[in-house]
DNA sequence: TATGAATGAGGATTCATTCAT
DNA sequence: CATGAATGAATCCTCATTCAT
């Protein structure tokens, strides 16, 4: 009965940081489902019982990863949106090429279906992911006002955007990203214009 | 004890129809998480070893499910489109009414998020959701011929619908769905006009 | 980022007793399934961590907490009949009242039925189990003395005396505890009577 | 992916029985807190899977056991009393004796002991314990007819039988089995001469 | 003393899938 | 065709325990 339980090995810096990247990285090279908490543990060095020591349960887990990752991405636009003095065709360009996803399988958007499957049975993840998307309304709507009805506005560009996306990530036929981001751009600068 | 076993208790009619059908009724009731093969099975009066049997697996059924799903609906919307003489807005509108969820938990767009979802890591899941998609796609540009663009017409429109039934089928806060009809219809008209 | 491990938050007046009293209280309150050395530090403002210093291990927290609310109890037993000149039957009945539990779900008793399941597979439970039971027996002895055959008098009574408040612990079905008690304390008498 | 599920490697005659037998005898050997789904499952030459198939959860198996060694034991019990012509006080020590756990550690007081903590927190566990000791009961009831009290006869021999089984099963000290067995015999009758 | 991060064993549970009957 | 018993993989999560600080 000899337990190893309790002998602390490593003691990482930043765990959750490192955790939420080890998340992402495993996500974008393996896919959301083989992601398990212990081999998630393994690749940072922790146990997968630390895993779970950290977030109380793989629904937090993707929600938090999610949320991370937002984050990160907030301040790229925020840094992008501020220090812009360029037109707003421009600045509606930068910020539909940070909303998109990367590449075929970008670890954020596999990342955002799974909320999405798991928001219709789940209220908590439902508001989760409300809250997160909140920032890019309010980065949106300050970069078109004024406008007469901002929340029209956002509601048809996020929903195009979501729309390439999925297509996007999931890697459906089609035109390439570039594409999609010059027309969603030339959407989002049309409705801008059209009814101001 | 005499078994049971190899005794045929029941011949449905249209076995895979009444199955399919049980399918989509279980996920509006309970969601696709609750749904399991032979919980399907005792819902129509079969076991669940034979729901397996007709479908060779889940996946399948899912798809499968999916697929007879638009079927049923690309009869209803070949009849809108055909039999109508009206305005091509008012067919755009019939058209965009049909493509969206009917409600919060609607079972075909509960069924589409988990093929996306599913398709991130499966080929074949993909290639059959762009097949599903097909009809639309095909009876759209019709609708809006001739049109100097009509694939990138497709996409926009079918990008934003996608968009906007993620959120109706989430429940995700925002207008309620007459007012996304009526937003998308506006879209899609104003793009059918604007360059043709 | 300054650790504050190692600080000392707080510094308990009693920390044996404050923590033997939380454990009962939490007993009570949830029962013991749901009793953590995590859940039971926070209750008094210490870390899970220190629980397991104090208490070497879970189970020795167990028998202690037991051990505890015994001598709590025997410092009223002896009250009880030390002081008492009344006839021996009205100080049995006293001996029974303080013996069985006061409720369903009763903290002392929980912890008894815990120690006895543990005890199967655990000398040292099962002697610690036994010495807890000891003065009790002490008393009892005491109290009918003289008697012929005290220790068949002890296990008779005692015996029966388990198996009520297992029924009163449990929430069996049956009469109340007023009426055990009562029951108890008739056959407590008649025996004692009955053989001297 | 040569996944053998479903593969049938072995069909048990009376798997539900086969499987109650073997987990008296492995809580016999090796007690309750060793016995496992998947453990209990190799000892009988099914799968873990196999065992929780039959048995909803590991608390339905315990309930399950224990009713169904009881229902064997209510069989001799039935015999012993129908048959049985000797005097009630001969009969009452053939009901005590087949009411006593057979030494420590028997498997079927030990799982008693089991569903009485459980029962602590679990109403429908409780029920099935008032459900399974029924026949008992029942049986003891008939022998002492007609008594002015049986209820309480009834509470009172079962609850000093309870009191010396705990202390049988668990090994704690005292006089042994045959000796318990005399005196509860004697008890059992003197209560059931002396207020007839 | 006191903290609390970290460990890691441990087992139940669920279900798609298979196949003898 | 149809059954349903049997498989077994797959993994989450809890929590007592330890120990560097």
């Amino acid at each position: 009965m000899l337990s190893m339980a309790g002998t602390r090995r490593k003691r990482l810096e930043q765990p959750r940081e490192v955790v939420l990247q080890a998340a992402m990285d495993a996500i974008a090279e393996h896919g959301l489902a083989q992601l398990t908490m212990a081999g998630l543990g393994k690749r940072v060095g922790i146990s997968g019982g630390h895993v779970a020591y950290y977030f109380r349960s793989k629904e937090q887990l993707l929600v938090e990863t999610l949320r991370w990752s937002e984050q990160r991405l907030g301040e790229r636009r925020r840094a992008l949106l501020d220090a812009s003095d360029a037109p707003v065709a421009e600045r509606l360009a930068g910020y539909i090429d940070l909303y998109l996803p990367d590449r075929r399988a970008d670890s954020r958007w596999t990342l955002w279906l799974e909320v999405w499957t798991r928001s219709l049975g789940d209220p908590e993840v439902l508001a989760a992911s409300a809250e997160i998307e909140g920032p890019w309304v309010e980065d949106l709507r300050a970069l078109i006002a004024p406008y007469p009805d901002p929340d029209g506005y956002v509601l048809r560009l996020h929903s195009l955007l979501d729309g390439l996306a999925t297509r996007i990530v999931t890697g459906a036929p089609g035109p390439d990203r570039a594409e999609m981001v010059r027309q969603a751009t030339e959407f989002a600068v049309r409705e801008a214009r059209g009814e101001r």
